[in-house]
DNA sequence: TTGAGCAATGTCAGCGCTGTCACATGGTGT
DNA sequence: ACACCATGTGACAGCGCTGACATTGCTCAA
């Protein structure tokens, strides 16, 4: 390995190794001729500055921290590959750190995390978003953070979110073109992002289209497969049943299908059903899902840059990305046919 | 913030700062009762050694890489954790690396990694594991490196691996229990880890039950989706379709589920269908996935174990854990009726 | 009694960088 | 002509730790 120092990167430069510190953290005050040949040496040569050097000398880590709790596997790898593609480019690290909520421990988690990784800021997820104890904590010890997709924005920081709101909106508009005018509702749980606005987007479209609100069409429902099933058995079961079932994830849709299925109620013939987030499952179901992508790399993209603009203090730095999302029509929507 | 460091540590136990670290690297040849004090007032203080000086001072970065590219985010969320358990008991940092051989660029991320986070060794998950470029590479670059799940046993290095043989014969065995004789079998992709190995497990439970291997019943896949729905529709639509298929994944066997619905046949009362891995995924499908499960955990931690043994040589540090896979029977399988 | 041998601890330089400050240079305004 | 400032660069200490070696105080065989 032998690795390359700055030292030799100077000597071979002719100059300082102040003067290379400069170069690669991007300093001004260096001659734009001054460098150019550094930067030249550093290429030849394929000098990499010693991260702990630096980390120690600076007294900044270079590392950011992912924290999640969430139990869909997809949305997790997306956004750590959304972080990492920014820490990447800007030099950081990146340190991931599953909680566990419900065993406890968390905030002592964390602790031991920011006092051995010493990290320079993080990126919570859904549902550590809402957790004030979590956020308290931070806030004492001035660690910077952003949120993704927070359940409420009275947060005075830094957060990137999904317009929900339109993206069911568009949901509705769908069934609604198909010629579905008795839309069935599930909800997510009600403490957890997305839910409630997953929820108002349904309203307003509904709205839009001069469709009455029946209440007796929204059920109660946690997120899980179990409560998509039962749910849906309640709404199949009931006199008037609806003729579509937007169900506010994959996984409650998914309940959905089963109970559909175990009714003998062909999806998309006799009952079409959407879901939201495009989990994987969407596309390994019989009928497969109809649902709603997230653009969750560019979320985490945008979070990243948010937090690193801040450690920085150089807002500036590019601009975010798009993060609308967007329809995916499968199998399970379908013109209406009775 | 205001870190606690080795100095004061030293100077509250009356030692030097050099015991201090003595007693957290572990070193021998400290009296116990002075270990014993120091670590009192390392308690005390709260204090965490910092990673950074350690990792200038020493030349290691107490880091370990995982590097994947592999499409299920749910055995790769499952192998971070594992991983990280240990990384966090043995004071070790983990580095996620996400790589995407198709795209090219493979190596040379890798090596990018190397040098700038210098880590100290890699764990490699399949399909990385078959990377001859990448196994040389390393080789070359002297770096320590534990395989999970490789293909072939010519490795002279560390791997742990699941018994995939044992997991299929278990299978196969469960449905002959069920009353199966015409079993059929959907094959992996053959250059990936696991497939081979599956397939002998499906014909030693054949012969072990005295049934024999119809080759026409052996279908080419490739662990998609895709080819599990083609290669059912080959299965089913021939003359003598078998009363069970027995896919190598979980994808696969959502894929025949598929094809069986669009034929009207009646998972599992018509057809029994099991898949291998349990992938989230087998949970929400209509009717839910007979499958195996394997111990993704144990197998990350198992590997990690192995490489820290590695670098610090010191072989002998705790058990490794079980790494048996268990049959998990839901509803897609059932006793033959007709 | 002595010195060899070892266990337990300390001393000190230095890992590769960056912060601070000092210095050199050249352009301005008066 | 001078002070004054902005710009570009370098000298140097030191971040918190560990490796190599030095030192101390034992024990124990000859």
């Amino acid at each position: 390995m032998a690795a390359v120092t700055m030292q030799e990167v100077a000597e071979l430069a002719g100059v300082s190794a102040k003067t290379v510190s400069r170069v690669i953290n991007n300093e001004p005050r260096v001659k734009p001729d001054t460098r150019k040949r550094v930067q030249k040496v550093i290429d030849e040569l394929n000098f990499r500055p010693n991260k702990y050097a630096q980390s120690l000398a600076a007294d900044r880590s270079l590392l950011l921290g992912l924290l999640y709790d969430n139990p869909s596997p997809a949305y997790i790898t997306g956004l750590q590959e959304g972080v990492l593609s920014v820490c990447n480019h800007a030099g950081y690290g990146l340190v991931i750190h599953p909680c566990h909520q419900q065993r406890g421990l968390l905030l002592e988690g964390v602790q031991k995390l920011l006092s051995s990784s010493r990290l320079d800021g993080l990126v919570l997820t859904p549902p550590l978003t809402e957790n004030r104890e979590l956020r308290a904590f931070l806030e004492a010890s001035k660690t910077p953070y952003v949120l993704i997709s927070p359940l409420v924005s009275e947060h005075q920081g830094d957060s990137v979110s999904t317009d929900d709101v339109t993206a069911a909106k568009l949901m509705v508009q769908h069934l609604v073109d198909l010629g579905h005018r008795r839309i069935g509702f599930i909800f997510g749980a009600r403490q957890r992002s997305g839910s409630e606005m997953r929820f108002q987007g349904y309203l307003q479209g509904l709205r839009e289209n001069n469709i009455e609100v029946d209440q007796s069409l929204c059920k109660e429902g946690d997120f899980t497969f179990e409560s998509g099933e039962t749910a849906a058995f309640d709404l199949l079961r009931a006199d008037n049943p609806p003729t579509a079932i937007f169900a506010s994830n994959d996984y409650m849709a998914a309940g959905v299908i089963k109970a559909a299925y175990q009714l003998r109620i062909s999806v998309p013939y006799q009952l079409s059903v959407c879901g939201f987030d495009d989990n994987p499952i969407a596309c390994y179901l019989t009928p497969n899902l109809t649902t709603v992508r997230h653009p969750v790399a560019a979320l985490a993209q945008n979070a990243a840059q948010l937090l690193i603009g801040q450690l920085t203090k150089s807002q500036a730095d590019r601009p975010l990305l798009d993060m609308s999302s967007e329809l995916v029509i499968r199998e399970s929507t379908a013109r209406i046919e009775d």
